[in-house]
DNA sequence: TCTCCTATTTACTCCGACATAATATAGCGA
DNA sequence: TCGCTATATTATGTCGGAGTAAATAGGAGA
């Protein structure tokens, strides 16, 4: 007999289905949660539909039981599945999932993307951000100012093709959602900071950038630090609006099926 | 010896620490969750803090360290905590807490909420509800004016003060935001959803509510249903800003501390 | 003094068994 | 024959322990 104990055969499981350990940080239930949560999302499961055994659905994904039910416990804090003895697990309807958990949204967009689902973050961050640029106008302080500066002029550096460029401009919404100082307006920078990146590299993937989107920004800013709200909220406007253009323009010439 | 094989001892458990099976469809690592979620958003673990070790902490709750681990990735998933071989679990930042999951949410809420978060939460309600209402107004159709009407008449049957009356409440304001047909905002109700169930809760807990909610409810309705976006727009502006007027009052007037 | 290596600590993964709960089925009574 | 209740089935839930992998701390060597 071979005498394989423990966690031996580990070796082959990564040279077949899942080569996790991608980088450092990454856990083998983290890697199997990523997998079916992007399968959920892409389709692959739809909601209603009822997944194999944990006994059956572990050895197909050659993993033990405890890494495959650690990773549903993950799916099923995201509101994307549930589980219940005899009955199994199944795949909950769309409207409970946690669709701004900055995870799900990932895994949202690490397939195609769905156009209308893109049409609704940037709807939301038609709402969101005026009327955040308004508070951060109200209330921003010293060091709020500095950090919309710094993020500004790490956007001239380095352009928006860049990944430090899209990063510089994450930091600078970022810094204005900070600026309002609210928790609630804050958590949902991590939401719209993963649109605004995903949408940001869908424009790039098809066509160079126009235009130049740094007057718009800097709009923006001069408005905050004069501490008028109704033309930092207009400026904002006017910023998200012709991301969602660029983003839809971008999207109707995109041809779809890209190889990763 | 008294020969105790599985999980036979969970009787004392549920007697002494956590009496977990309140009701059905609670497990144990839920309740795990919920315990040490509580406890995280109450700052008993404050950020930065160090979790005890895997094997003592399991040991303590006298649960088994499975039933721990997978509380943990619930936690995880939800950004409260991080888990690093050698370094241990540590309370994460709270910028990179989840507030807006519903669960989380309840955890905040379990405890004396703090003041300035639900500030924050009305302030979130002030941006997106007049916003989901104008959308509604110029999108609803049959089934949504439907189910608002619905609503409408289980909150005059039952008051604020019934469950029934809150939840009939909560569908209301649940059906406007379905009417907007995006996705990124149906999401937010939940949440927001979850801030007018407890905040509604605390209004009753110091007195009585002085004025009558339905009028308000009725001007919104009216205006979606004859696709006034402004009026819609501007009469659920006047509904937050009014429930906002009660929670603070309420809050102020409240003597902290009340035994659960 | 600095760099590299080793050692230890901690989380991570695996395994196999038993407990529990929800469903499906068969039996019983009206 | 129909409806209700008791039992059997089956998948999730929980348990305990063994062994692996990774990150930090401390020591050895340059």
């Amino acid at each position: 007999m071979t005498t394989i104990k423990a966690g031996k055969h580990i070796e082959e499981i990564e040279g077949d289905a899942k080569r996790t350990p991608r980088g450092t940080g990454r856990r083998l239930h983290g890697a199997i949660a990523h997998k079916l949560g992007t399968a959920i999302l892409s389709g692959k499961y739809a909601p209603g539909d009822t997944l194999s055994g944990e006994v059956a659905f572990a050895e197909e994904l050659e993993v033990s039981r405890s890494a495959y039910r650690e990773a549903m416990q993950v799916l099923t804090a995201k509101g994307l599945v549930e589980s219940r003895p005899k009955a199994g697990t199944k795949v909950l309807p769309r409207n409970r999932w946690n669709l701004l958990d900055p995870e799900v949204l990932a895994w949202a967009f690490a397939g195609e993307p769905d156009v209308e689902f893109v049409r609704s973050l940037f709807e939301l961050r038609a709402i969101v951000e005026p009327a955040a640029a308004k508070l951060a106008a109200e209330r921003r302080d010293k060091a709020d100012i500095k950090a919309m500066k710094d993020a500004l002029v790490a956007m001239r550096r380095h352009t928006l093709a860049t990944e430090a460029g899209r990063s510089a401009d994450r930091d600078f919404h970022n810094a204005i959602l900070q600026a309002t100082h609210n928790d609630a307006l804050l958590v949902l920078s991590a939401s719209i900071g993963a649109a605004v990146n995903w949408t940001t590299q869908f424009k790039q993937r098809s066509r160079a950038l126009p235009r130049n989107p740094i007057p718009d920004h800097v709009k923006v800013f001069d408005a905050i630090v004069a501490g008028d709200g109704v033309m930092a909220s207009d400026a904002m406007r006017v910023l998200v609006d012709l991301a969602l253009d660029d983003t839809r323009s971008a999207m109707n010439t995109d041809q779809p099926s890209l190889p990763e």
